[in-house]
DNA sequence: GGTACGGTCTGGTCCGTACCAGTTGGGAGT
DNA sequence: ACTCCCAACTGGTACGGACCAGACCGTACC
């Protein structure tokens, strides 16, 4: 069940039953009770309550789906060990290495129309005309290469690109001339060595080891870029917070639902 | 719900109907209609598959909390175009694993006091008596080696550690042993190559690229565990969704109907 | 032409019932 | 004393009915 406990409008106004008991039962579970501890059957609550049993499965589907409990069949349901999460913020490299106190710079290495690997044009969901810019560049960082970019984006969203300056950050040209800001991305990362070209590319000697991003960016749900990032692993480090979202907070970012 | 899509036992035992239902909505929401397409009403769905509503709510709320669809109400059930919401939820590494579908499992090195480095002791926050326990082990999935964990944990508040089984989690140990969930973390994350002790114990040639994590974590603001975690970079993938947290600004009237 | 109304789509909530499926512990049989 | 089995828990699935609430559209009314 998704996290839709979005009711609650601040005025008091009446919470739907289940949100009510969901809203119970994580007080409970959290003053009352501690970790692993096993709360009420849910017949019981059905009757405690004074609700059907599908309120009370339903109430309690929310809060395992946040992660608050968890069921054992034939057991019973337990308040669950807190979380790691983390959340990793959306940002191009440029605003990256500012962020950094770094001064980001690029060095282009080829824009050209090309037909990209069949995964590439999945991803980007392509279709008819299956070209697309292919564009390689150099990123670094006072003037230290940092990363290889290898990317493709779907010619047909963004007419002339080959035109305009790429030796900036690409997602701003996408939000200021193409009016399309890149709003989400799908990332994955592992890890390689850098072979011959990757190492001359980055004035690095072979064996470097690389972190390597592959992202799918896109914006209003349209896919706007395909981009294989290798950066240096011994130049580059990624750094995140991870902490567990306290019954407060998980109440409050669980709200924003309107718009 | 969590994601619980992955149990079709090979042997096309039979799944619970919801679950029948969900595989037959995705595939027909994959492949017959598109990105922002709707799918038939729930009301049609019982009709049409001889099963209650509450069936069938329960396999569109299977694919709405996987991202596949998206109910608007009043309106109807949609094909979900990209793919934001879930953030990066990093956890212990026997629950990443499981949540892999992995079997995680331990290799314990060696467990000693010892005297840790002063820059791990002033992150743990160690005064006095400046010994902390050292916990060298390798972790495991499905029997290979995925990665090497260097740990330091302090000794004043884990106390008797060495004694305790030290095979899994860590964290649930704390948490149920000790009474200390971890509840925050920071990390820190590069790339290195294998040197000839670490892939040895890896099973990895040497130079094999490595993803390098340096955590330390805490329970209620005391630091409770110093570690650095050299993971197989070409066996290990971390994967991540970036975005804004509210993206519903589709609203666009660029929209054609269907009619 | 414009507007207000209401019927009728949609999903959202809640009830009560029935039965299936793991888990556990205690009593009957050995 | 031991083993085995079953009753009685637990959560999991599924049914059918009822009503509420948001969205839409045609129609009757200004």
């Amino acid at each position: 069940m998704p996290t839709n406990r979005s009711a609650r409008t601040r005025t008091g106004g009446p919470l739907t039953k289940h949100a009510q008991l969901s809203d119970a039962l994580a007080e409970l579970a959290v003053k009352e009770l501690g970790p692993e501890a096993a709360i009420p059957s849910e017949r019981e609550l059905m009757a405690t309550y004074g609700v059907s049993r599908a309120t009370v499965r339903k109430a309690i589907d929310v809060l395992v789906s946040d992660g608050l409990l968890h069921r054992v069949h034939g057991k019973g349901t337990f308040v669950a060990t807190p979380r790691l999460e983390s959340r990793l913020h959306l940002a191009s490299f440029s605003q990256d290495m500012r962020r950094r106190g770094l001064e980001p710079s690029t060095r282009l290495l080829s824009v050209e129309l090309d037909e990209p690997p069949s995964e590439v044009a999945r991803a980007l969901g392509l279709d008819g005309d299956g070209t697309a810019w292919r564009v390689d560049r150099v990123r670094l960082a006072d003037g230290e290469p940092i990363a290889l970019e290898h990317g493709w984006y779907p010619r047909a969203l963004l007419p002339g690109l080959d035109r305009h300056d790429l030796g900036g950050s690409l997602y701003e040209l996408f939000a200021d001339v193409f009016d399309a800001p890149i709003d989400a991305a799908e990332q994955t990362l592992w890890g390689e060595t850098a072979d011959a070209a990757t190492a001359r590319r980055l004035d690095a000697p072979v064996n470097t080891p690389l972190l390597v991003f592959r992202r799918v960016s896109s914006s209003a749900g349209r896919p706007l870029e395909h981009v294989v990032s290798r950066y240096r692993g011994d130049r580059y480090q990624l750094h995140m917070s991870l902490g567990r979202d306290d019954l407060d907070h998980r109440r409050t970012t669980s709200e924003r639902k309107n718009r």
